[in-house]
Order: structure tokens, then sequence, then C-alpha cells
DNA sequence: GGACGTATGGCACTCAGTGCAGCACTCTGA
DNA sequence: TCAGAGTGCTGCACTGAGTGCCATACGTCC
């Protein structure tokens, strides 16, 4: 909501979220980051980041419930957005494009602070614990848009099975857009980047376009197959004709 | 590889693989999960666990490295041969195909033991550390088969984002109809289901013949739909016309 | 018997995370 | 100005996971 200041690192607010920011939280996460860089994540301990912080132990576990936390500040608010974002639609929104565009709300987390970002990116690619906690934070993403697709869904055959694998797609197109943007050091396009990878999977699975589809014109396809021919080559047919890839 | 006695629960050997057996590790995860199920994971201590094995506590960190561990005991030796099933490959295989043979593997583990597998689920159900932990195991299965693909796709456009994205989708269909039939107490035909759930997958993202196709028969389909139409609605009446599901 | 490798147990230690009590500050109302 | 309440911060003690080290027991080979 607010747009003050965009400090170096963190700027979520969690506790006392009307008034002004609390330094505490800030000061905790660049404290921690400055150890976890230059020692290492495992060899830093939560007294050495309340030391150098210059607050009290009690207080780390105030602000962040472990240790990982710490190195994802910000994912707890991203999380709220993209549902805030999912739930606000009419529900005629053109499903896939909606998760996708979901998506594009962590890619915009991510690029708002690139120099965090890729700290963060080479920290938990080396350290499994962080990875493993990672997971959970992806996972927590992907389940957002699996429960807004399967809603969508209701009622359609294999709505579950679509909705599941459908946000699995998404996140990973996503996630590969995005490793790949934060291993060139944030340098490039990347938003470009999430947009053509994204692209991909609404190639495979996109249904009905955004509002033109209402006024198409009654075109008829016919195709011919073998039958027993396996799916895919039939599937592969109707592309063709139907014009995509 | 061998096929000795399939007792109630764990049976993966790790220490000493070439002769007999180690009764610990079977021992320490019965006195687990008995007490993980009669107390719940976070109520029962690593303690609690090694007295009731009638063992060292020392040991149990021998066998498990943490206590998360001692509740997915035979994901390791599945991983094991997910890796060595991908490698035997001579390369020609429809790759597709091939990382939803690998995915069934899976499914076949969980399939052995279905009152254990059911115990699990309710478990990691429950328990936020399991759920995470139980995600980096899955990590690493979507790891291998994306690996294995990128490999395939090497020199494909855009290869290591299809490799990304169809490792994520065929995992997260496994999972779709692994979860239905957990749900179900182990009843029903599991892997009908999850080759009903691939079969979705390969739907959207199949791509060459395994083998078959040269000598069927040459009767012939025709399907008729609106240009425009979502692909999906396209497949289902495929599906229907051909005859499955 | 003695040397060796291996599986195990015991002990002490580090560190993450929690519950509790106390302290400091502020705001409010009389 | 002072009493009271609410809140944020700190210190302290405790539980429990995970590790390193060493001692012990068992089997094997020489």
């Amino acid at each position: 909501m607010s747009s003050e200041n965009a400090e170096s690192a963190a700027k979520a607010r969690k506790p006392d979220p009307a008034k002004g920011k609390p330094p505490m939280r800030d000061a905790l996460v660049a404290a921690a980051f400055r150890l976890f860089l230059e020692r290492g994540y495992e060899q830093t301990t939560v007294d050495d980041i309340v030391t150098l912080a210059g607050v009290g132990r009690r207080s780390f576990f105030r602000y962040f419930p472990s240790k990982e936390d710490v190195v994802f500040p910000d994912h707890e608010r991203c999380l709220a957005d993209m549902t805030d974002f999912l739930a606000s639609g009419d529900g005629t929104e053109e499903p896939v494009g909606r998760v996708c565009d979901a998506a594009r709300l962590v890619l915009r987390m991510y690029a708002e602070n690139p120099t965090f970002s890729v700290q963060r990116y080479r920290l938990t690619k080396k350290v499994p614990g962080l990875r493993a906690y990672e997971l959970s934070v992806v996972w927590r993403y992907e389940r957002a848009l699996a429960e807004y697709l399967r809603a969508r869904f209701a009622g359609r055959r294999d709505g579950t099975l679509q909705a599941d694998v459908i946000a699995a797609a998404v996140v990973a197109a996503h996630n590969n857009a995005l490793r790949s943007w934060l291993r060139s050091d944030g340098q490039g396009d990347a938003s470009a980047t999430v947009d053509h990878a994204l692209g991909y999977v609404q190639s495979a699975f996109g249904t009905a376009p955004p509002a033109p589809l209402v006024e198409q014109p009654e075109d008829v396809v016919v195709v011919v197959s073998r039958r027993g021919a396996p799916l895919w080559r039939v599937v592969q047919e109707i592309e063709t004709t139907l014009g995509r890839d």
C-alpha cells in the first residue's frame, strides 16, 4: 500500500502496521545478511546477529519465527498480495492468464531489490537448509494459484488435476526465468524473460482468450487421424491446424 | 534388488549393503511411527524413540541424519532407483513418456506399503515440519526429471524452460493422483489414477511416439471443432472419441 | 593371542527456539 | 503530578535436535 523510502533490503511492515516503521526489523535483516555474506549462514548464530544489531536475542524471534525467516523478510507480504490479487477478480477473467499475472507479482518483488535478491539467491543456492525453506515458500505460492484455479475449474472434469498441473507449470516457468535473471546478477530484462516463460505455459494450457472469443468466426476444422494413433500425434495435428506454435 | 520379507514398514538398506540386514534401522522406524501415531510427531522426542527401540541415542542419528528422515525411510533408495532408471535408457526414448515412467516408480514405492503410506500421509498433512521436509524430497525427484529432460532437450530452443515446466507438471500430476489415492485410504487403483493424470500431462506436452504406430489399423476418425475453441476442450473431445478414460 | 575394522553406546557440547518474568517507556485519565 | 494499563524490549532458564569424541564390544584375519 504505502510507498515510503525504498531502503537497501527489507521493508516489510509487520508489527504496528498503522503507524511509522519498525527500524529494528530492518536492522536485524541488515545485520544478518552482513554476517551471512562474510562468514556464511551456518557459521552465523542468532546470537551473532543480535549482538551486531545491538538488540536482545529474544527480540529476534519476536520478528522472525526462525533463523531462516530473516532471509525471506518480504515473502509473507508478497503472498498476501498474491491472494488479495486472486480474490479481487470478478471471476470472469481467463484463469491461466490470471495466475500468470499473479506470478508476475512475485517477480516484481524480486525486481524491486535486485542486489538483495541476487545476494539471497547465492545464499540459498549453497545452503541446503535455506533451499528447503525456500521450497516451502514457493509451495505456498503454488497452492494459492492452485486453489484459485480449482475454484475456477470447479465442475470441470479433472478440474483439480488441471488446476494443480497448471499451477505447478506456472511456478516452474516463473522460477526458471527468475533464476536465469538472478544468475545474470540482475542484469537484463526480468519481465521479458518471465513473460516469455509464462507464454510457453499459456501456449500449452491457455484456454479461452481474455475477452475476444465471443465473436469468433464459426470456421470449422476437420482433423483426420488413424484410429489408434497416439493422442499426442492427434493433438499435434490439431495444434498445427489451429495455427498454434 | 533382493526380495526378502516384506515387513510392515521400512525395509531400505543403507549401511552394510552387501550382507544381510540391519534390523536396527527397521526397529527405529517402527518405534518412531508407533510413538508418532499415538502421541504426535512434535510430542515425541528422539530420546523417546531410542528408548522404545532399546538402542542408544547416538545410533539414531547414525541411521537418520535428522528426526524427519525417519518418516521417509525409503525415499533415498527410490530416488536412486529413479536416477538409475533415467540413466539406463539409450537416449532414443520419447522423453516425456520416459519421465512419466520414472514418476511411476515413486507411485510403486508408495503402493508397496499402502497402510504405511496412508499413515505417513496423515502425519505429513498435519505437521508443518514434515510437509516442508517432504517438499525437499519431492524437489529432488523433480530435479532428477528436469535434469534428464534438459539433457534430452539440449540444443532445443527454450530447452531448459521446457524441461523444468514438464518436470513440474509431471510431478504435480503424479502427486495429485497419489494424494487422491492416499485420501481414499489406499483403496482403488492407484496405477490407473496416476496413468490418467500423467495422460493429461502427455496430452499437453507429448511429442514423439514410443514405437508402435507403425502397424496401426487405418480406421479414420473425424473431429470437428470450432476454430478458437480452447485446446483442452478439443483434447477432451478426442479422448472421448478415441475411447480413453 | 594380538591387530584390525566396524557397529554401537555414552558423554558433553553447541545452538535454535520457547516460556516467563521483569524493566522501561508512553499514553491516559483524575 | 501521579497511578494504572498497555506495549515493546531484555535476560534467564529450559527443552530438544544434532555433532564430535572416545570408549567398548564383536567379529575377522594373521
